[in-house]
DNA sequence: GGATTATTTGGAACGCGTATTAAATAATGT
DNA sequence: ACATTATTTAATACGCGTTCCAAATAATCC
């Protein structure tokens, strides 16, 4: 009954520090510099280790920022759950909610690019946020703002859908089409809920 | 009156000339090997100069992609003016304009990468695809759609920006989003032009 | 042909993300 | 201390977008 002789493989315990070590780094970078100071060679010094080092923990670049998608997603859950609390009528929780979504995006353009437009977001070959952190969970929470209106139980999903794409929507347009007069961000949003709480 | 002596600058047709060669060998070598193809120094290559010369008539690299953009944003707008053709119910063909502009991009989905999610699109100093052909006029072929359901008048521009968005928005997520189970695109896009027909 | 001026070129450089590989280092058992 | 094995490292390389700059080339006039 001899153990393996040699260098044993990395703990689960090692793993997860070191990953939070990086995330920690990354997260900082990022808010101090913005997205284009959590280089590859940038955060390698900041850990303290060398460049490699980083592609032998994570598959590459982007799963190192699905790190920090999962804490901004986490702070915008936040944002949007306080302003539900706000009030006890379902449409106009649901209201507070979408427009807390949408304004939070806007005040944080940052956090938007990096999240929905980074580092070949949409490819084929790359998750997205959704397999970050419980973004099923922010859906759900949507979905129970809906259900609450209570329509048809068939057509909570398509309106939890629609409302998330369609906020997504006026979040991408209002931060990335400036150059259009577009009416006020919080009519657009009203609109775009107005056919999900009818 | 003895003209300057020494080389004269460009011509308006040369200059117009060289674009127009840009423009071709990008969209030929981003069709035939995607948007990866269509870096600075095959592009150059192609052309048939140095890829500094590319900076000399270009901003850079994103400049010459909105040559690309709008050739895709025409062929939307055809893909879009044909579906309004086939009724002439003003509800109905709202719904197939909205429906054909969402499928457009998912049928296309580099198209979408391309014109709304490539080289630092939405930084605050990068143009959007405003800027790009005559995208105003795509908005006033939705507003013109809207205004005949006969909405109020400060309505139309309020609805066209919700519709827009809400499009863009579906696409984004089909695209971005795969591994969430979304409901039919077609079932989103109508639940989202539904307060926009009311 | 020479002078002048604008344009293009070639070469080098930078940091980027990523990949490769031999060497160095670390962590174990005997 | 040595052997073994896993991990990390350093160095190099690639193509990427972009910048810089002197030299080469092109297009004019005299």
């Amino acid at each position: 009954m001899t153990k393996a002789v040699g260098r044993p493989p990395r703990s689960e315990t090692e793993i997860i520090e070191f990953r939070t070590k990086v995330s920690q780094h990354a997260m900082a970078l990022y808010r101090q510099d913005g997205f284009e100071a959590v280089s590859i060679r940038r955060l390698s010094k900041a850990v303290g280790c060398a460049p490699t080092t980083l592609y032998a923990h994570f598959a590459g670049k982007t799963e190192i920022l699905m790190l920090l998608w999962a804490e901004v997603l986490a702070e915008m859950a936040e944002h949007v759950q306080a302003s539900v609390k706000t009030t006890s009528d379902p449409a106009e929780r649901l209201k507070a909610a979408a427009l807390a979504f949408v304004s939070y995006w806007i005040d944080h353009p940052d956090h938007f690019r990096l999240v929905f437009m980074s580092n070949d977001v949409g490819r084929s070959d790359v998750d997205s946020f959704i397999e970050t952190g419980d973004v099923l969970g922010y859906f759900q929470m949507f979905a129970d703002l809906i259900r609450n209106l209570d329509p048809k139980p068939g057509d909570v999903k398509v309106r939890t859908d629609a409302l998330v794409a369609g906020m997504i929507g006026v979040s991408l347009c209002s931060i990335t089409v400036r150059n259009y007069p577009w009416s006020a961000t919080s009519m657009i949003t009203n609109q775009v809920i107005e056919g999900i709480t009818a």
